[in-house]
DNA sequence: TTGTAGGCGTTATCAT
DNA sequence: ATGATAACGCCTACAA
């Protein structure tokens, strides 16, 4: 590839680098006639700047890190798909690195990512990981990190997360007004925030309704690839009438599991964080859903990256934003208790 | 971001930046004394050669280039996840592009990549790309590109395809063999390369069993948010016994649309391209499901990619590589005719 | 209005 | 064994 340069231009028409240099910016201080002929020439060899070169000069790469734990998971594609769409309209680029679940790799991604001159850094942090000194590290120094769903409360800065305890509150107050008691909560790994935010909402719907918190009725599943089967089953024996599951994957294999055992339970599924609607429909018609905002997420999370980054600090909302979710309420949920 | 550079080494040394240089790279002409001295004062003050710099200076940026019609999209993430392993792997990062399903926006993105400096491109084109001299224009300036999945046969060089023929004649072929003769066939935009070798495997599975060919049966659908059901209100005008369909989208648009009908369709469904299996055992336990292999097809694809960039052309396999589908039939399916 | 020179961080070449 | 210098592509202060 190659590629044809300022001084290729320059020697051509017998210019400096320096005229053409400024004729490209469009700069007052070069005759029209001059700048017109080194734009046309550049126009006719399709010349661009070298953005490496650029970067070098003004030590920025626009170029924005995103780290999440993974890539193949409809709420971060759809988050990315946000963050791209910003970056992009102002200038920057995105490059993906996915911590895989993992404590070590994220330090280690995150680490390419410094390495590589990230202007700045998205993070959804992995769930594994519970001690953020290294990012606080990086921010001492002055890298801008924007942390977006999956948080820290011991790491200052701007964060993105949605209303996972008022979702969490919601879909289980909704379960109990279908009349559920014994309502079991199936949910990710407890270190992430995602995860204390939306037990406590559970929690806090059980208390307003004068429902006991029963410890036993919840269960915390990895990642990897962990059955769900073999968890359901073990619920099944506190003899719940109800599920609050808290993400697709878990759902889906709630679904699967509760079907392979024949039981049938009309009404009393609900669940944070499905994103394809019809899917969730054709499942389970008759369970509610609670819908995150993850390309909105992913668009908020990267606006104020980049104000921090370009310095308009002003602009950056001081701490955590807090995006509401939309929970999705089924007809037969509210009509056939029991 | 302040950053710790050769120079700065140097001078808390009193050395010259060539000596440090070198004694980084361990070269054999520095003293060992010397070495220790530059090696644990740069450990200490975590140092990281600039990448920026190096950039520059060896002309290629250890970046590759990606360009999908949208990452939210089960196939394409995985397959961007395969991507990542192997371009990891061999110290290369990865930028991400989406074309959006639009020939506008694909020439605008791979403009953008091309401007950064990708070392090479690797590419899925847009449903609506039929022109490929873009890209044959940049393989005449000697910037390597690999297509995948979605190909073009008016463009030379290494492409990576799943057996789209291949798993569409099994898929087809199952359902004749339960029986069917009127199977209806929902696919994609026809341009794009997967849907033509669906097509012809449909159109061979046929004939191979003495069914003729009837057009009325087939339909395009487009990405965009168009809805499904009318499509099928329209199909089931010809009175079809069976659908093959030819993506999860339109699977469970077909799906939603059916149920909503109240028509029952036990083992008349067959897919390709089903990632979340599942999914599809929930949705539809009789439907036989063909499954691309995402991940793999990304993987292979970077590695092809590579060796071109890095010259070991022996090692890049010649024109297209073309992976196995693994089709999944289920139980029901084969028993319950009719 | 245009040209010259220096620097961003690194390495390769050519001294010493 | 180490140092000085030039170069990668671009921009800009300073000169002319």
């Amino acid at each position: 590839m190659d590629t044809i340069t300022i001084k290729d231009i320059a020697r051509a028409l017998n210019l400096s680098t320096s005229t053409v240099s400024r004729a490209l910016r469009d700069s007052h201080e070069i005759k029209p006639e001059t700048k017109r002929l080194v734009t046309e020439y550049a126009e006719r060899l399709d010349y661009r700047p070298n953005p490496i070169a650029l970067s070098l000069k003004e030590n920025r790469s626009r170029v924005i890190g995103v780290i999440v734990p993974q890539i193949a998971n409809n709420f971060f594609s759809q988050a990315i798909n946000g963050i791209e769409a910003v970056a992009y309209s102002r200038g920057y680029h995105v490059i993906i690195f996915q911590s895989h679940e993992s404590y070590e790799r994220e330090q280690l991604t995150i680490n390419q990512a410094v390495a590589r001159k990230a202007d700045g850094l998205l993070i959804s942090l992995s769930s594994n990981t519970s001690d953020v000194a290294y990012l606080k590290s990086l921010q001492d120094k002055k890298l801008p990190i924007v942390l977006f769903d999956r948080v820290s409360k011991d790491l200052d800065g701007p964060c993105v997360t949605a209303d996972n305890f008022g979702g969490a509150f919601a879909a289980t107050e909704q379960l109990i007004q279908a009349g559920r008691r014994r309502i079991a909560h199936l949910t990710l790994p407890s270190y992430i925030s995602i995860t204390q935010e939306r037990l406590s909402g559970y929690r806090s719907a059980l208390e307003k309704h004068g429902i006991a918190y029963d410890e036993s009725l919840v269960r915390y599943a990895g990642f990897g690839q962990d059955a769900v089967e073999p968890i359901i089953d073990d619920l099944l024996e506190q003899s719940p009438d109800a599920f609050f599951v808290a993400s697709d994957r878990l759902a889906i294999g709630c679904l699967s599991a509760l079907r392979k055992l024949g039981i049938a339970i009309p009404q009393s599924i609900a669940l944070i964080g499905f994103t394809n609607i019809t899917v969730a429909d054709l499942l389970a018609p008759s369970m509610s859903t609670v819908v995150q905002p993850a390309s909105e997420m992913g668009q908020i999370a990267a606006e104020q990256l980049i104000n921090l980054i370009e310095g308009k600090q002003h602009l950056v909302k001081a701490e955590t934003i807090i995006l509401p979710t939309r929970m999705i309420v089924r007809e037969s949920s509210a009509h056939q208790p029991g």
